[in-house]
DNA sequence: GCAACATTCATGACGTGACATCAATGACGT
DNA sequence: ACGTCATTGATGTCACGTCATGAATGTTGC
């Protein structure tokens, strides 16, 4: 039997994934900073290396977060050479985004980085537990801007128990070769 | 049998977390609009309110991150008057932090902002599944400086499977009475 | 056509996070 | 006492993240 559930579960939920969050970006920050760059503009480099072109609306809708258009971010790296910014020829108000050459070459060095976050989760969590993170996690942010961005960037493993099939949009386009 | 597990699981699992952690601020942030207070204040008098006068040292490492001591942050609490600050009688650098009369209603106010947070959790996952999310993130975090002051703000319900039973310091003062 | 509304993007404002630095104070070994 | 080092707290800097606003452009209904 389990004793009652805690009260206090939830918010000790939350400040627990508030936990994992900032761990994840200090370390990750770490990893990045050889790269010259920030958690945040790596995430702009992933989405963009996979997902080719955008505009600033899409890439904001794939972005975990950032609710608004992020100029901003962009702008860091349209100065720093990495993304490219040239006006859409259909809808003169949107902007198409790209990898310049030097950006795809920085987004091939973002598994070095990441890979050693995954090494600290990989240390402290079997496969299978793992999974099982992911799913619930996957469940608690399911219909929230995030939840959505991540399940059309990771299209779905294996469908949450509940939700017939909907169409979740196309697969979109499979990872690209990871050598260019 | 598993399929072989995924190998952008790791990858997955560090966006769902800040996705997590984006989509719980914005709606914890929401929910304290009402009392004027953004959840990084929320945070100072959860912790301030449950354990009592503490020096700012102290409160940053029991606070889930803030790296550096949080000065700014107890500056925006005492200039809204809900937090006192006076300088340590022992310790000639130290400042002890106390909630104010004003802080403790506000602290009292809380609950009910959480509330709505922990009410959106329970919609999507059973008791039993908040569990497991609580016990492979406390897992994740363990050793962590989030991880430690979240062991030390929840005392440990059931020591995770490792570490026979260091003395995790004092359990530390017991949640206080709701009522004032 | 045209008015009303929606979408796209940029920008200002505000409050964190993370890091570095600094001055004051305390602790410790000798 | 003294020098060395650690700790405490404040502050400057930079990059986000969120919200609000505003201008330009699309879209839709009439």
């Amino acid at each position: 039997m389990n004793s009652a559930p805690r009260l206090e579960l939830p918010d000790e939920i939350r400040y627990l994934i508030l936990a994992g969050q900032r761990e994840g970006s200090r370390r990750l920050a770490a990893s990045l900073r050889s790269l010259g760059l920030t958690p945040a503009q790596a995430e702009v480099l992933d989405v963009l290396r996979s997902r080719g072109e955008l505009t600033l609306a899409e890439l904001g809708r794939l972005l975990v977060c950032e609710a608004g258009s992020p100029s901003r971010l962009v702008d860091s790296l349209v100065r720093a050479g990495l993304v490219a910014r040239l006006p859409s020829p259909q809808d003169k108000r949107a902007v198409l985004l790209s990898l310049t050459p030097e950006g795809e070459d920085t987004a091939d060095g973002l598994g070095a980085a990441t890979t050693e976050l995954a090494g600290f989760m990989a240390e402290r969590l079997e496969p299978a537990e793992l999974d099982t993170l992911a799913a619930l996690l996957r469940r608690l942010l399911h219909g929230t801007p995030g939840g959505e961005a991540l399940a059309t960037r990771f299209p779905s493993p294996a469908p949450a128990p509940a939700e017939p099939s909907a169409p979740v949009g196309a697969p979109a386009a499979r990872r690209p070769a990871k050598n260019r």
